[in-house]
Parts: C-alpha cells; sequence; structure tokens
DNA sequence: CCGAGTCGGTCTCAAAATGGAACCGAAAGG
DNA sequence: CCTTTCGGTTCCATTTTGAGACCGACTCGG
C-alpha cells in the first residue's frame, strides 16, 4: 500500500491526516492562524522552498481550507482561512498543550488568553453526554454510519 | 532556514509539530492507541517500507513517547504508548472532529463511545477561566515565561 | 513613456527522503 | 536438525525536497 491510499481508509483521523499530515501543511496554517496571508510572507517566515510552498497553498486552496483571492487594496493575493480552516485550530490547540506540557521547561512560550477574560484556550476531551473528561483510556471505538456503508 | 531548525524555535506548537508531524508518524500513533504493538503489526497495517518504520519507532522511543520491551509471554518485541504518548490523544480527536465534520459524508465511520456510558467523545475548546467554548477568533496570543527566557 | 522594485509564481538541479524487496541472526516448534 | 516467524538491516531505484535563478504582471516615481 502507498501513502496516498490511506485517503480512502474509513476513518476520520486518517484521511485529514493525508491531507494536513506532512512536514509543512500544519506549520503553514499555524501562520495563517497567526495572520500571515501572503504568498512571499510564508515564504520567508517558513523557509519552505517556494515550488513546495505553491504546492501546499494549492493543495489547500483545492480543499476549501484557503481561499485565495485578491487584497483589498494592493493588488496582489492573499491566502485566508475559510470557516473549514478555521475549524482545524482545535487540533493546533491539543498539539499545543501538549507541547506546554512536554517540551516547554520554560513554561509557555505563549499564552492563548480568552480575549476580554483572564483564562486561557485549553483543549478538552469530554462525553458529550455526561461532560466528564476523557482520556485515551476510557474510550471504545463502535462502528458507525460510515462504516455501515460498506455492508459490513 | 531548513525544516529541523523549526525545533528550536519558542512556539509550543512547531515544537511538536517537527517531531509528529511527518506524513506517518500520527498514522503509527493512530494504530499504537487501536492496539497494535508489534513491529510486523505497523508494517503490514500502514504498508510503511520497514526501513522507515524502524527510523519512526527509534524516534518516538528517542522522545518518550513510545517504550520498546519485551513482551510478558513470548519472547518477542512491542511497542507501547507512554504516559506521555497517551497523552498525544487530543490531538488524534481534534483531527477525528474535524474529519467526522467535512470528510466522513456518510457519517462518523468510527463512534469513540465512553465506555459505560452513551456519549461520545468530543475535543472542547475552552476557556480554563470562564468556561466558555471557544473558536480561533476568541484567542488572544500573549507573551509567556518561556519566551521571556530570551529577555525581551 | 521609462526603469526599478515588488508581487505571485515557475523552472531546474543536486541532495535528501522514501518504497520495495532481499537479506540477516535469533528464537521457537516440531 | 529443518522450517517458520520474529525484529531488524541493507541495498538501490524512484520520489520528494531545498535552494535559488528566473519569469511576466503590476506599481510607482519621474
Amino acid at each position: 500500500m502507498r501513502y496516498e491510499e490511506h485517503a480512502d481508509e474509513f476513518c476520520s483521523i486518517t484521511r485529514p491526516l493525508v491531507v494536513l499530515g506532512d512536514r509543512w501543511t500544519l506549520l503553514i496554517l499555524k501562520h495563517s492562524f497567526a495572520g500571515v496571508r501572503r504568498f512571499n510572507a510564508f515564504a520567508s517566515s517558513l523557509g519552505i522552498s517556494r515550488s513546495r510552498l505553491q504546492n501546499r497553498l494549492d493543495r489547500l486552496v483545492e480543499h476549501g481550507i484557503l481561499v485565495k483571492q485578491k487584497a483589498d487594496q494592493g493588488a496582489h493575493e492573499e491566502y485566508r482561512l475559510t470557516e473549514k480552516g478555521l475549524d482545524i485550530y482545535p487540533v493546533l490547540m491539543a498539539l499545543r498543550d501538549w507541547g506546554d506540557t512536554y517540551m516547554a521547561p520554560d513554561g509557555p512560550p505563549v499564552h492563548y488568553r480568552h480575549h476580554d477574560c483572564t483564562g486561557e484556550a485549553h483543549v478538552r476531551l469530554e462525553c458529550d453526554h455526561c461532560r466528564q473528561p476523557m482520556t485515551a483510556r476510557d474510550v471504545t471505538p463502535e462502528v458507525g454510519p460510515g462504516l455501515a456503508v460498506l455492508g459490513l
């Protein structure tokens, strides 16, 4: 099996990974969330080669995660997050929580504050029924409708 | 700047990405969470080449995300998640929530149920002070102690 | 109009990462 | 013994990548 074939799997972890899970894509999106919009700005802040960057941006646009459009003023292009793109934020925040815990010996480099509040954003895995916090150990996988399509 | 230099950035999103953010690593971990432990089992279920797999497993062990040990019975080796590894679960669940929303037209392929409960696990970005749910738009970044080290 | 600068984007090529498959030694089981 | 299975290594052809030169379109000052 080659790598791209994982995109056909009936798994909602694998499918996003095939789109987002390479060295650069999530880094590009991180910069998008930080306000970067222009091709040259991505290129210089990331250190990715221009052709790679083009390739990745195209793919993100193709998947409706970014939109490419002319800036309001100035004739340059801009890459901006769509709603679908904005919804990737929890993934980055989950990475950050883990990074703050295990890879930030001097404490968090950046606080992600709730604006107009003293609190901070944190990802929490919880049960949508009983509202209890959960960990990997509390989860039991079970076949859902997206698999039933196969007639299993 | 080459890719690996991103590991030196003072950013708790970037640092984990340098370790976890390649094509295979998160897929390997997904299989770990699904109970896969043996070298050959990873190799055949993932379709990764054996040398790549070895390389990735070594790196995960090096970072304390997996441990390698002899199985209780049988003399074969096992790769198991450490606590640090188990804490990566929310990242996968965040990817899943996004995948279920945008890449699962027939509904979720798999339910991740709270065992002994009818509910399902979901990732929620919330403010640790006022407990309100948050989105990317509600967040204001602010310098934290891990950056103050630089004397800025 | 001219020429310099900036923009997003493409092309080329050497270097690095990857996939595939053969190969290895150790252990298990007959 | 012999065979199978295990984790793991080595090899090489193919693919992906990084680096930087290059391109045409546009802007702005003169």
